[in-house]
DNA sequence: GATTTTCGTCACGGAATCGTCACATTTTTG
DNA sequence: CAAAAATGTGACGATTCCGTGACGAAAATC
């Protein structure tokens, strides 16, 4: 029995793309322009996963995933958000949607799989929003927005934390200097790549030995190691 | 042993996917849609938790909190309020009532199967929310509307008590405009954000030394300290 | 219905933060 | 080994963000 997935985009490009890969990957693949339309077939064909683009005409990303939730039929199927702001990121994740999980575009169909298949691996079982991340002593707790070693409160700004946050979230997997101006900043953000360094500077600056879990990777990014 | 939820709402849509939900969730679900029907099925069944909406035709939920407290058969059982307008929290969380928990509508199915999973998990019942909050010599009692600070009343209007109350209940954790908007003011309030900091400035103010629990996250959002 | 209180908005100013640049340093390349 | 490329660093103006005071509208009180 292959997945049922359905992939919800208003572009047809992206639509066939991304088709054309989790089919190739082994899935069954569902298709919708727009929300009526994806809502329709949510209800009626049931899929094991909903791809779901945010930027839709008439009803966008949330109010799909608002309605799916609102459904009986759809409120337990897993969904993936695709271009999320970064400041939209813990509305997506958080309670009031509830999508499992959130990728920024534009973004790999390798990046795609291995979400899709980590949270159909997980099955029925729920698994927990993690708010408080731990590597060794250093604790990121994001609710509470504090970040501490060894016990003690590191002072970060808003973009220092949200940076730490989003590396430490992906740990181990190397985050190009796009790729963190997607997710911390702005999706359409006109800021200059350098700028990633200067934060990265001042974030090392002020974790002090924590600093190890930052590593750069010269000629691709930057990436949290544990 | 699946736990027994008594869901009681008037409006049938509203019943029926929190019926389904739980039942999903591995709940036993019974349902009523009035005041009379709630207490007689509460009473003959005793379920381990109760769902009761605000607003109900006849006898309201309130009226119904109460009935269940006089009740030897349904003093213990934990109660679930549902409710629209921010400005009932008062009277929800006080002891007047007991209720355990609230909501603000509209929630999502995730929000309402963590709070009873929260409530259910601690057992009999043995911590509601609180309707008095102690935090040093900051002294905040919910029923009576009342703040005061070593032993001393700080006057308060019903806007800046209400933002403490919030604030303070969710300790710790940082708290965006926007989400104070919504558990403050109503809901889909047009209120400009700004006015939330002219709030916490009044508040501030008349809490005196008792405002250094209020935290400023600079570009987030604010927070209680304990 | 008049007075008082409370509420929401606005504009201003100071301070924290941000983004960029120039330059130093390190690493890679040929 | 020298040149080029990439990253680290320090400094500085620009911007954003928040606290504050003032003001008119709305609500509550009498």
């Amino acid at each position: 029995m292959k997945p049922k997935i359905l992939v919800v985009d208003d572009e047809p490009e992206a639509v066939e793309l991304l088709e054309f890969n989790l089919k190739q990957a082994g899935y069954a693949v569902t298709t919708a322009g727009d929300g009526a339309e994806a809502l329709k077939k949510a209800r009626s064909q049931v899929p094991d996963l909903i791809v779901l683009d945010v930027m839709l005409p008439e009803m966008d990303g949330f109010e799909i995933c608002k309605s799916l939730r609102l459904d009986p039929t759809t409120v337990k199927v897993p969904v993936i958000m695709l271009t999320a702001k970064a400041a939209e990121i813990d509305r997506v994740l958080g309670l009031e949607l509830g999508a499992d999980d959130y990728l920024t575009k534009p973004f790999s169909p390798r990046e795609l799989l291995l979400r899709i298949k980590k949270i159909l691996a997980r099955g029925q079982s729920e698994e927990k929003v993690k708010d408080q991340l731990r590597y060794g002593d250093l604790l990121i707790d994001v609710p509470r927005h504090i970040a501490s070693w060894k016990g003690k409160t590191i002072e970060l700004t808003a973009t220092e934390f949200r940076l730490l946050t989003v590396l430490a979230q992906r740990a181990g997997r190397v985050q190009s200097r796009d790729h963190l101006l997607r997710d911390v900043w702005e999706y359409d953000s006109l800021i200059d790549t350098r700028t990633v360094d200067t934060h990265m500077r001042r974030l090392r600056e002020k974790l002090g030995a924590a600093s190890q879990h930052l590593d750069t990777v010269r000629g691709v990014g930057y990436r949290f190691v544990e």
